[in-house]
DNA sequence: ATTTGGATATCCT
DNA sequence: GGATATCCAAATC
């Protein structure tokens, strides 16, 4: 591990957010690229089987429904579902046969989409984590959206929990005093254009790509097409 | 029956 | 830090 010390808190008082709403099924019911950068910062639990793991979300990615073809709402039948059902909705789905993402649904009224969870810097459970992980070093516990997965206990049949009622997972508020990033989306291969990968900078626990330019809250608005606009 | 679409572990330097 | 081998689900043919 590197000699990074965070110096953010696991659970910090909503009213440091900046955004005055509590995380609820409104705080969801909003654009995918808003929501994934208000999403850094904030903290991500499991409990399972009384095991409780945790970490803060450092990297998110928006997708924006079927009309954003980089988002399996645009060709996959089952994603189109999940993306256009209730805001806080867990989608799951398998890349490379082998790693499970994981993406929660976030869209404003009549529309679909979703945020993928792409890294976290671990806070509870760490122990676990790296059973899970089978002992890779800490900032590699959660540094990618199948390591975070696998880390968190996140599986596929995962797919249509419902994060705001569910049991087994919370969000917490993160802290206001956030430095992000906005770069371009990893892994795809259409849209390839929209700047929607948001990560914590500098953190040692974001995926392998760490390029990007500053994006201050007020300029997120501006990273949002007009209604009707092609993605591409 | 075939094609498509994806991130990681492992090895190498 | 960089190259490479890997697998499954869903859509399409």
């Amino acid at each position: 591990m590197s000699g990074y010390i965070s110096t953010r808190t696991a659970t910090p008082s909503a009213s440091t957010l900046g955004n005055d709403r509590a995380i609820d099924r409104q705080w969801f019911t909003r654009h995918p690229v808003e929501v994934a950068w208000d999403l850094i910062g904030c903290t991500l639990r499991v409990t399972r089987n009384g095991v409780t793991v945790a970490g803060r979300i450092v990297e998110a990615e928006a997708y924006a429904g079927p009309a954003d073809p980089a988002s399996h709402a645009s060709r996959l039948k089952v994603a189109r579902q999940v993306m256009a059902g209730p805001p806080g909705t867990v989608y799951t789905y398998l890349s490379y046969g082998i790693h499970t993402m994981m993406n929660i649904v976030t869209h404003e009224d009549g529309q679909s989409g979703a945020v993928l969870l792409r890294a976290l810097e671990p806070l509870e459970g760490i122990d676990v984590m790296r059973e899970r992980r089978n002992g890779v070093a800490d900032d590699r516990l959660a540094n990618g959206p199948g390591s975070l997965a696998r880390a968190m206990g996140i599986r596929l049949a995962d797919i249509g929990a419902d994060i705001l009622c569910s049991e087994e997972f919370a969000i917490v508020f993160g802290d206001a005093e956030r430095h992000i990033h906005a770069s371009l989306r990893i892994g795809i291969s259409r849209a390839v254009d929209a700047p929607w990968r948001f990560f914590e900078h500098p953190s040692p626990f974001v995926s392998a790509h760490r390029r990007g330019r500053a994006v201050e809250r007020h300029e997120v608005a501006r990273l949002i097409p007009p209604p009707g606009t092609p993605i591409d």
